[in-house]
DNA sequence: TTGAAAGCGCTAACAT
DNA sequence: ATGTTAGCGCTTTCAA
């Protein structure tokens, strides 16, 4: 079946075009009985505005991106499904595309978003990605989420400050009698990598033992990349507390210390990042670092959705919070 | 920055944009040269061609909705992130739209996949959804997911086979000794919460314990009902199992059932129902009815960007598995 | 080998 | 109060 336009209803009408479409938009220039009968007729024959005629026309179109590694992971999952609700209360529609931390998809992705026009992406950039994303993409406003491709890459970011919730972790377990703790988290090619692991090192030297390098784990940012790691240091033996840096680096971990508890039945003292639900339930309640999710999504949704794009390059930071269980 | 079209290339090199559009397409009909030069000077503005004005013209879009309950849940987050990635393999985006069940929720995320003439759309319906989602969403395929609005919706559908599985989950329980096993799930409002009970029931009755009436909870399915029922089921102290018959429903009485185990310590047996990660680490492992994710998510990807929509209205069914653990 | 015209659905700006 | 025209970016068709 033809799509139902304005001028369907016209020639089923016997009027032209523009009056329906006056119509339709309750212009007062219309004789009332014109006007109610083309809304009958329109709501019969079931037709919808274009989006796509009046975005080729120039109306920005209430679409944005959402770029993120995954969403499996219940940070990532959580943050989209705030930010999706958020959106769908303005009325915008949410594009998400998976990067997996991978540039190239990274780069795909964003053209994509480009054809489609989207006004504008919220993306976690992925490590090595491009420095500048694009030039190109001034048309698409970009906003930076809890990591930057690079400190001055100039784009608006919503990011977490982490590093006092850090240094509490630490503090947690040096209270606890740890001395020996490890940490797995992402490598200083992030922004949010090096922050971290810097409160990490500040964290053991306030607390008088200093970090020992071979306790340090970083790299980039994966499940299996904290899975490994985790599983490396449970074998040394040496270490008798773990942090982690990173959502997916923390589910990692997390499964490789599972896995060893099943066995053996001992482990090691596990601070997790992020704070999925069944971080509570696990082994009587995970202490973990939690990120306001909320905040972060809402305050994504309000700038994609704002239509005054912020010209200055504003960063919003929001508190994360040590949990204790 | 003014969008950059074929005419902005066209004037820059001082030719007509349809030589542009020529060239950009590898027309043969275009001097090598002048084609070579429009590619070099595309790539130098970062020209992108406007999907929105193909679409115009008549090209379907490769947009597909993606309306689902919420993305929290795991199931429902991996369902999501597989089709995503298999649709950005084929170079379709995906929509996605959380209805939280609502019937209205969904309505109106229906009409704005219609404004950008999305394709097809996949959609977990709502309970108490339009019966025939729209008549005039003739021009999406509508392809639904888990459950169906109505069994002669005449929709194609992507189904899951329980029915077996949750037999064998009773059997499982009887096999341990089990008399009073209760049951929370969709009411049968949902074709999927009919064949759910059905299939309860008839595994208590070929057990040899007709299941009571008072130890079926049925309803609206959500983590808070779940969540609700169960609190209700421990409190009584009658029953000694319990199998649910829906995701939220699973994860919602579960909650329950730890948090009443973090003051009591005691616990009835559990038959959860999905299989996100965690619920192997839980008590060594909770026992779950397994629903194939990757291959309902893939076959989706696949009706969606396959462009012979499915005329006849084909169901497929996927098999669920008891997990034991 | 190139260009000009028309049309996809819609509305602002002019007619009438 | 209603109709006509033009143009958003692109390609198909027809003309040079």
């Amino acid at each position: 079946m033809a799509r139902v336009t304005i001028k369907t209803i016209a020639q089923d009408l016997g009027v032209s075009h523009m009056t329906v479409s006056r119509a339709l938009s309750d212009n007062p220039n219309v004789q009332k009985e014109t006007r109610e009968a083309v809304h009958k007729r329109a709501r019969e024959l079931g037709y919808v505005k274009s989006s796509v005629a009046m975005v080729l026309r120039g109306d920005s179109p209430r679409i944005a991106g959402l770029l993120l590694p995954n969403i499996v992971n219940e940070f990532y999952a959580r943050f989209a499904n705030e930010m999706a609700l958020a959106c769908e209360a303005q009325s915008w529609q949410l594009i998400i595309h998976l990067t997996n931390d991978d540039p190239k998809a990274e780069q795909k992705a964003l053209d994509r978003l480009r054809e489609v026009q989207a006004t504008s992406v919220v993306m976690v950039p992925a490590p090595g990605g491009a420095k500048e994303p694009l030039a190109s993409s001034a048309s698409m406003q970009v906003i930076e989420l809890i990591r930057q491709s690079s400190p001055d890459s100039g784009n608006p970011a919503i990011l977490v400050e982490d590093r006092s919730a850090i240094h509490a972790a630490v503090q947690h377990l040096a209270d606890a009698g740890h001395r020996q703790v490890a940490y797995i988290g992402a490598d200083s090619n992030l922004t949010s990598g090096q922050g971290r692991l810097q409160a990490f090192c500040d964290g053991t030297k306030a607390a008088g033992f200093p970090a020992s390098l071979d306790l340090i784990c970083t790299g980039a940012p994966s499940f299996d990349m904290g899975r490994r790691h985790a599983q490396r240091i449970l074998a040394q033996g040496q270490a008798t507390a773990l942090v982690c840096g990173g959502f997916e680096i923390s589910n990692g971990a997390l499964s490789a210390i599972m896995d060893a508890k099943a066995e053996q039945g001992d482990g090691i003292a596990f601070v997790g990042y992020g704070d999925p639900s069944f971080y509570a339930w696990l082994d009587r309640g995970l202490t973990t670092i939690q990120v306001p999710v909320t905040q972060l999504a809402q305050r994504a949704a309000e700038m994609v959705t704002s239509t005054h794009r912020s010209d200055e390059s504003k960063q919003s930071s929001f508190l994360a919070q040590l949990i204790i269980r």
